[in-house]
DNA sequence: GCTTGCGTTGGAGTGCAGACCAAGGTTTAT
DNA sequence: ATAAACCTTGGTCTGCACTCCAACGCAAGC
């Protein structure tokens, strides 16, 4: 396939597959006779299988350490896997962050004339709830 | 609260306050005689606020039509509560889709063997289960 | 009262993730 | 065979979200 093709299937930007490439979250793209870029099956996996991850928020630093890895050969396989978890494991804490504030947002529909009236409501509709909770420091008074 | 005892508390940079006013994030913050920021409660509990939504993944540009909305009154509640609405909702799609990575990355966990060896299950392993997925373009065989 | 270390603003710099452009080669259609 | 429509690379530009100065004011400790 073309990039062109490719693009429109994905619905990506021309650009965007020339610098995902570039920066090393795509393999090398397979050329034609004319250098032009031929995408074969595999190319064109990469590239949806990039999008999902992107996507759903992975970071480009892990997907790039994954195409490396994966350059690398059968021997980095295990570490391939273990990076795999991590991202699972990553997106489930992102998940449950999402959640809690999903919940917090329900609350606030919910009340939402209270809260017009009172700030102080803020912190305690989620207070204990939020992983990254302020942590209690000695408060100076002033 | 001083600008310092804020950071410190939120674990932000400095800067990072100072940006948030400046691009209307945060409402105006009350000065002391010297111009130096004097955070309130109220300031305190917008910053964490923010904080929270941010990391939640929501736009910036939400947040501070949110912050506009609020300066003008409480004739914007109805439009306020629709952004809250409308964020929530977001954030449910945003779930959604990483529910999809999950799973995903599940399958491929757990069938990281084969994986190594076709990489053609990339696609079928969630065509179908991923809201993005590719529309089946009539595809040109070369 | 002077140094040290806070704070202030305005402005410039950084890194990411592309988007856009120019100069040139290729393919297709007439 | 020439135009139109592709493709290539290399480079520059943009917008976001900070981040880091520079130049100055204020405040606390000695």
């Amino acid at each position: 396939m073309t990039i062109d093709e490719v693009s429109k299937k994905f619905n990506l930007t021309k650009d965007t597959l020339r610098y995902w490439e570039r920066i090393g979250l795509l393999p090398d793209i397979p050329r034609n006779d004319s250098g032009y870029r031929d995408y074969d099956q595999h190319a064109v996996n990469w590239v949806y299988y990039i999008m999902v991850l992107r996507k759903a928020g992975m970071a480009i630093e892990s997907l790039t350490e994954f195409v490396k890895l994966l350059r690398e050969g059968d021997q980095t396989a295990d570490a391939r896997k273990a990076l795999f978890i991590k991202q699972r494991d990553d997106l489930v804490e992102q998940r449950a962050n999402i959640d809690k504030t999903i919940r917090y947002l329900n609350f606030k529909i919910d009340h939402f004339e209270d809260h017009m009236l009172s700030y102080e409501n803020e912190k305690l509709a989620y207070e204990g709830e939020f992983d990254d909770s302020p942590a209690q420091t000695t408060q100076k008074s002033k």
